[in-house]
RNA sequence: GCCGGGAUGGCGGAAUUGGCAGACGCACACGACUCAAAAUCGUGCGGAGUAAUCCAUGGGAGUUCGAUUCUCCCUCCCGGCACCA
């Protein structure tokens, strides 16, 4: 018979599937349960590399593997294709970013053809498509309507090479996630998303949901939830007849009798008025510590950690619990955005505030003492312990303190959050407009529902602008528009949406691209959402996996959705490295190119060889291995030539094998160790090759096995069999339990806990039995030569030990 | 600093969750086939030792008849957060 000809088998039954459609899922149907299997969807970056082919052939063969179960499993595929990077590319390349993104979404749909994934085509969306982004500008005032999207002037990310804004998710340690530069700070009028309001469901709702500790922790830190009381302090001016309150943020309300003087962000409004109404006696002093700190990068002002700060001159605070009087600060330790922008500072008990009163010698007053000697003396002063100086307080712990001392001086137990407001607007060309017309008159409109979408006009400057102006503000044809309400002259919004608005909710429409009347329709949601698998990249986590979490529950309470969560199950994939076990890069040559090796070796042979290079649901990062891949090659030769081995007469050991194996693919596949069942698999390999037969029933039952990660082989041989239909629509194996049953199993001997010996004994042997089975074992024997045994223990089927 | 996850042969990784550590694959060595090479097949392959045997799952202690697995301490690596009050 003729050889594994992989690159004819693979382009003949690509286009086959096509053509019959099998992987079209019948949304509507409610034969089966359903199963959504759903992959990161693509952005169009270029070509597709092997990091595509591991994101994607991951979930394939899971839902390759539900699909023979018995699931109705929809797969779907489509394009995140707005964004920046395209954007750079294109403009590099002096292209329109939609000519750029289009030739890569064809190039790149073709290499999708080769990896032989079950995705449903009929699905397809891309999302700089006006039919799709329409609904993304839709649910945009469907959230501005109810106050969740809503324009405030705040001092925002600015990415000085990408010449935009950025959200605070978008920033890693200072630096743009796109480019890497160092982002600044500017204070502009923006769109912002009130996700801060969604921080306590956000972070309680990740408990029931089935993902990784790690992914859940990590978006716990991110949103960072701290429970502490709000206290107020009063503020007077010793010239003027001027009161005040400050409220303070503390998670220490126990130290409060040891505060010795407030501290306020530079960008404190109440600053401003002070100035306003001249209380202070060192304004000159003070406007130039603020505008000092205003050139500060975020990235300056949290790395340098040396303390600096300027006294306001002229006012006095009172403390609360026990009517001192204290000095008021500025200083850019003190941030403006989290809490209140103000802090009561501890000395005693906070290393910073101990650092900023070393330096300008401000009072450090004792206010707790530790019966816990074992702390590090260093420490010990961050630490809980027990109240001192504290007037009636004195004695109670700081735990029961903090909530007594906050109800004592009126204030309120309350909690705060790291997370703060999602900045959407983006003065960039290549996005999803944002729906708005300014009216000078009715302020912000939205456009009307029946004008939607807003259509991204093709410019031929779309270049980026420094000025922090949208390149959209020139299309001036398309910016000069009559205010929806009052009919007079107005202007569009020219920034244009993140892009993770796009990809928030991505997954609904994959269910129904095509509907012109509403996003997704109602029943087929209903009857699909949530994702029951969801498979994508790490980089994610506090990204995309926030937004859309909030995207969701947005519309969940809006009525729009019927679920609160998007996604049930979550893995995170890792990444393949270049042999070097380095990331694979341009610069250090190791990049492996998947079409060549598919085109020498086949898609089946890079599946398989990605799913079995390690777990697939840890972060683990495997490098790849040019002889590893030509191992799994070999593999898929040997399934191939043994169709050459066709016997009528069954092997007992063969069948018993076969049922252990349906087994262990099973449970390896739905814990996501591919690499197991793959191994598996070998192992019944070899011992068919060992025993040189093998029945159709049998060979046709491994095939089935072997096909979620090899589906084209697996195809040629089932059809040569004469199956009409197709293997991947076939019914999974079921394990025949009773053939799993050993009569005779082969146990350990140990002596004091060392393996001596091998029995072989009857399943249901007695333990008097076995015990003088073992004494008979020669090796055994010799250890136990005049020893007297003390204890023995006999597990059944694995181990005795004898105890001398 | 806080939180989460790790560490097993030359390499990727197995180990039914407390019961024979190193499955499967790669690499390597030897042999067969070949004039030769490749491919293929066979054998071996954690370390030491001729062997019996001993030592080995990052290091140290502990629990246990028995620990890669559980507990404590330490080292290192990866990831998240970080002047967040």
């Amino acid at each position: 018979m003729q050889s594994y000809e992989h690159k004819e088998i693979e382009k003949k039954w690509q286009e086959a599937w096509e053509r019959e459609n099998i992987y079209k899922t019948p949304l509507q149907s409610k034969e089966k349960k359903k199963y959504y299997v759903l992959a990161e969807f693509t952005y169009p970056s270029g070509n597709l590399h092997v990091g595509h082919w591991y994101a994607f052939t991951g979930p394939d063969i899971y839902a390759r593997y539900m699909r023979m179960k018995g699931y109705n499993v929809f797969y779907p595929n489509g394009y995140d294709a707005f964004g920046l990077p395209a954007e750079n590319a294109a403009i590099e390349r002096g292209l329109n970013p939609r000519i750029w993104t289009r030739g890569n979404i064809e190039t790149m749909q073709k290499q999708f053809n080769t990896l032989g994934a079950s995705f449903d085509s009929s699905s397809m969306l891309e999302t700089c498509d006006p039919k799709y982004y329409k609904w993304t500008q839709w649910m945009f005032l469907k959230f501005k309507e109810r106050g969740f999207a809503y324009q405030a002037n705040t001092p925002v990310n600015w990415c000085p090479s990408c010449k935009t804004v950025l959200a605070n998710e978008q920033v890693h340690q200072g630096h743009c996630d796109r480019c890497d530069n160092i982002v600044e700070q500017r204070a502009m009028k923006q769109w912002m998303m009130a996700i801060t309001k969604y921080a306590d469901k956000l972070y309680d709702d990740l408990n029931n949901l089935q993902w990784p500790e790690s992914i859940k922790e990590a978006q716990r830190n991110w949103i960072g939830r701290t429970y502490g009381s709000r206290i107020s302090f009063s503020i007077s001016s010793s010239t003027k007849n001027e009161n005040n309150t400050i409220d303070i943020f503390t998670t220490r309300a126990d130290t409060l009798f040891g505060v010795t003087y407030i501290v306020l962000a530079p960008e404190h409004p109440y600053i401003t008025k002070l100035i306003e109404s001249n209380a202070l006696e060192n304004i000159i002093e003070v406007r130039e510590y603020i505008s000092a700190t205003q050139k500060k990068s975020n990235l300056d002002r949290t790395s340098n950690k040396e303390k600096t700060g300027v006294q306001l001159k002229g006012i006095i605070a009172i403390n609360p619990a026990n009517g001192g009087e204290m000095s008021v600060w500025i200083a850019d330790y003190v941030l403006a955005d989290y809490g209140t922008g103000a802090v009561m500072a501890v000395p005693a008990h906070d290393e910073r505030d101990f650092e900023f009163a070393k330096k300008y010698n401000l009072e450090i007053k004792n206010v707790i003492s530790y019966i816990n000697s074992s702390l590090d003396k260093n420490t010990a002063m961050i630490h809980d312990g027990v109240l001192v100086n504290s007037g009636e307080f004195s004695g109670m712990s700081s735990n029961e303190a903090r909530t007594k001392i906050t109800k004592h001086v009126n204030g309120k137990m309350t909690k705060m959050y790291r997370m703060r407001d999602w900045v959407l607007s983006r003065q960039r060309y290549w996005g999803t407009p944002i729906p708005i017309i300014h009216c000078s008159k009715c302020g912000a409109v939205s456009v009307p529902e029946k004008d939607l979408p807003v259509v991204l006009p093709d410019l031929d400057d779309f270049m980026p602008r420094e000025d922090g102006k949208s390149p959209l503000s020139k299309a001036t044809d398309w910016v000069n528009v009559m205010c929806p309400i009052c009919g007079e002259k107005a202007e569009r919004e020219t920034d244009t949406m993140d892009t993770f608005i796009d990809s928030s909710w991505y997954f609904l429409r994959f269910l129904d691209p095509n509907n012109a009347e509403t996003f997704s329709d109602k029943n087929i949601m209903e009857k699909w959402m949530p994702v029951d698998f969801y498979f994508g990249g790490a980089e994610h986590t506090t990204m995309h996996l926030l937004y859309s979490r909030f995207w969701h529950k947005v519309l969940f309470d809006i009525g729009l959705v019927g679920d609160n969560e998007p996604y049930l199950r979550r893995i995170n994939r890792g990444l393949i490295l270049g042999s070097d076990g380095n990331k694979m890069s341009k610069s250090k040559g190791n990049v492996i190119d998947p079409d060549e090796v598919v085109s020498k070796l086949g898609a089946d042979t890079v599946r398989m060889y990605l799913a079995f290079m390690g777990p697939y649901g840890e972060v683990g990062n495997y490098p790849w291995d040019p002889n590893g891949v030509v191992g799994v090659h070999r593999f898929l030769e040997r399934v191939w030539r043994t169709h050459n081995i066709l016997s009528k007469e069954n092997i007992p050991s063969t069948t018993k094998l076969l049922h252990k194996t349906i087994g262990h693919v099973e449970r390896s596949i739905t814990e996501l160790k591919y690499n197991t069942a793959i191994s598996g698999l070998m192992i019944f390999m070899n011992h068919i090759e060992k025993e040189k037969s093998i029945t159709h029933d049998v060979y046709k039952t491994f095939l089935q096995l072997l096909a979620p990660f090899a589906p084209h082989i697996t195809e040629e041989l089932w059809r040569m069999f004469g199956e009409t239909t197709s293997i991947h629509l076939s019914q999974w194996p079921v394990v025949d339990e009773t053939l799993l049953h050993d009569d005779e199993v082969t146990i350990a001997v140990q002596v004091n806990g060392k393996v001596r010996g091998q029995i072989v004994v009857g399943v249901r042997e007695l333990e008097k039995n076995v015990v003088d089975k073992a004494f008979n074992d020669v090796k055994v024997a010799n250890f136990l030569e005049g020893k007297k045994v003390l204890k023995q223990i006999y597990v059944p089927g694995k181990i005795i030990n004898f105890v001398v």
